[in-house]
DNA sequence: TGTACATCAGTGAACGCGCGTTCACTGATGTAC
DNA sequence: TGTACATCAGTGAACGCGCGTTCACTGATGTAC
């Protein structure tokens, strides 16, 4: 058979992606190109035909996961919020959703961590770390705040890794209160470390 | 050759694990056995003779990290401090130590995500999560204070995990905030929500 | 409108190489008598 | 004290299997004339 009827070849190339996001979520990175086409409906060498290496594809679907969590956080921007640190909110709420569906948490982390034992796709996350820090950077917020509220979105979204996991309520209320972070202003003199201490 | 001059069997195992860390810090996971055996001054039967299976080793070499991150906690819990707060000052210290020397961090940030590629690996670390959920719990800080603290400083910890990269001065700062996070008091309840708003 | 040809989007068999594991063997050390 | 034997801590060659990649081939669609 050739072209399937009823898919474009973008389709398939779509198709591809979504199965080795969710085979390499549950298989890990040593999931078989074979796997992965199958969950696909092509064959392997269908794959290949898209992808002309398994390097291809892995950093094809890293671009792709960074892509669309900027695409997450931005949709998250509140059109009617434009208040200093409108952006960090937007990132807050994007690292926090969904923290209370375990297994998927764990997944999404475990493929990203996969992802980044490619050595090549490390060049690319710095690339776009880097992006993050000037738009945030660029946010309103001062830079004690915006370090100490990213490192905790950071983190609780980093959780599974560790093994551990947060707590349905729990998530919630570090989100509000990193939410509030942004916005209160006399937190924000509060948590100003003092020169003459430390 | 048999037994080595001057080498125990004892010292040949933690010649392996330290081989392997080493390894597959800069390999990956998918470094072979040869290399490890090879970087640990043994051939690969011999390496084999003390972990029957590459699951074994890489069981091993994480059960060790854990203990020594947990020993490195332990060490660093200041004895004068008798506050509340103490092993969590003591875990946030740990996390953020060394934060400025980049490529070690990222190096050994891959080292643990590469072992929980591994999903033996992945109930022993949800145990260790579960201990240290505990041991943090007892310490005496409000849930609210603490779970921002851990998040913040497990955050940091993750940072190259992304790409990222927290600036020297930065993560010295951003230590200095956490700590004074666990000790005020007044701040305590400044960061506690309203239960009326959000 | 029909025909010839090129290209696109695949198929599926075969190859080859790396790597985990097995296995027969070995030389030094420990133990019984 | 010497000797025989068992065990410990390895060595290194060989095996076999999985998997990424190559390759010859194909059937549908698009294009020229």
């Amino acid at each position: 058979m050739a072209r399937k009827a009823g898919r474009t070849p973008e389709e398939t190339r779509r198709a591809l992606l979504n199965a080795a996001s969710a085979v390499i979520r549950t298989r890990g990175i040593s999931a078989s190109l074979d796997e992965i086409a199958r969950a696909a409906g092509v064959s392997k060498g269908g794959l290949l035909y898209h992808f002309a290496t398994k390097d291809d594809l892995v950093r094809a679907l890293a671009e792709d996961l960074m892509e669309s969590f900027r695409a997450d956080v931005v949709a998250a921007v509140d059109p009617a919020d434009q208040a200093p640190g409108r952006l960090t909110r937007a990132y807050i709420r994007v690292s926090l959703a969904g923290q209370h569906d375990e297994t998927a948490v764990r997944e999404s982390v475990a493929l990203v961590t996969q992802l980044h034992n490619w050595p090549e796709i490390v060049d690319l996350a710095r690339a776009d770390a880097r992006r993050w820090t000037e738009d945030l950077r660029a946010d309103g917020l001062p830079d004690h705040v915006l370090s100490l509220v990213i490192a905790a979105a950071d983190g609780a979204s980093a959780t599974p890794l560790w093994g551990g996991a947060i707590p349905e309520g729990a998530a919630h209320l570090l989100e509000r209160q990193l939410l509030r972070l942004t916005r209160d202003q006399r937190l924000w003199q509060h948590l100003e470390l003092d020169p003459a201490a430390g």
